[in-house]
DNA sequence: ATTCTTACA
DNA sequence: TGTAAGAA
């Protein structure tokens, strides 16, 4: 579980310089720390959809907000069915359609809703994590005494 | 040197 | 996902 400190950080890096520089399969491997197998299998499973130049696999900045997304999703623990759904919606949006605008509205408040819930399991456990380091360390204290 | 596909552990 | 093999 070894993990750069800043690669998931950099949410609004990319505000502007949208669908500009390209990267190839292995500079977005070396800069996620994954294996290009990684990113391919990640295409295989629907996540990714980047444009090719004859074989060569052209990765854009949508690409690679993608990969980020679901980098992070795989460190949550969603499965990959629950990180396509995020991931679609990413670039779901472009068309002004009102209806289908709502209905994503409505998507959007039930994810809203999960990872709400999630949150608060999060902040429970959290606690209880507390809870467990406390005690330990009376322990260990009573035993220092002791000795 | 890199990347691609396919196949198997 | 890793690794291997052969092609581009």
């Amino acid at each position: 579980m070894s993990r750069s400190p800043s690669q998931d950080l950099d949410e609004h890096a990319d505000a502007l310089p949208r669908q500009q520089r390209t990267y190839s399969i292995g500079e977005l491997a070396r800069m996620f720390e994954v294996t290009p197998r990684t990113i391919r299998f990640y295409e295989q499973e629907g996540l990714l959809a980047p444009s090719r130049q004859g074989q060569k696999r052209i990765y854009r900045e949508k690409d690679r907000v993608r990969l980020k997304l679901t980098l992070r999703g795989k460190r949550l623990g969603f499965s990959l069915a629950e990180i396509r759904e995020v991931v679609m919606m990413y670039d779901a949006m472009p068309d002004g359609n009102a209806r289908q605008l709502k209905r994503l509205l409505e998507i959007l408040e039930e994810k809203r809703a999960n990872l709400d819930r999630q949150m608060e399991d999060i902040r429970l456990m959290r606690l209880e994590i507390d809870d467990v380091d406390q005690r330990a360390r009376d322990v260990l204290r009573q035993l220092g005494e002791t000795s």
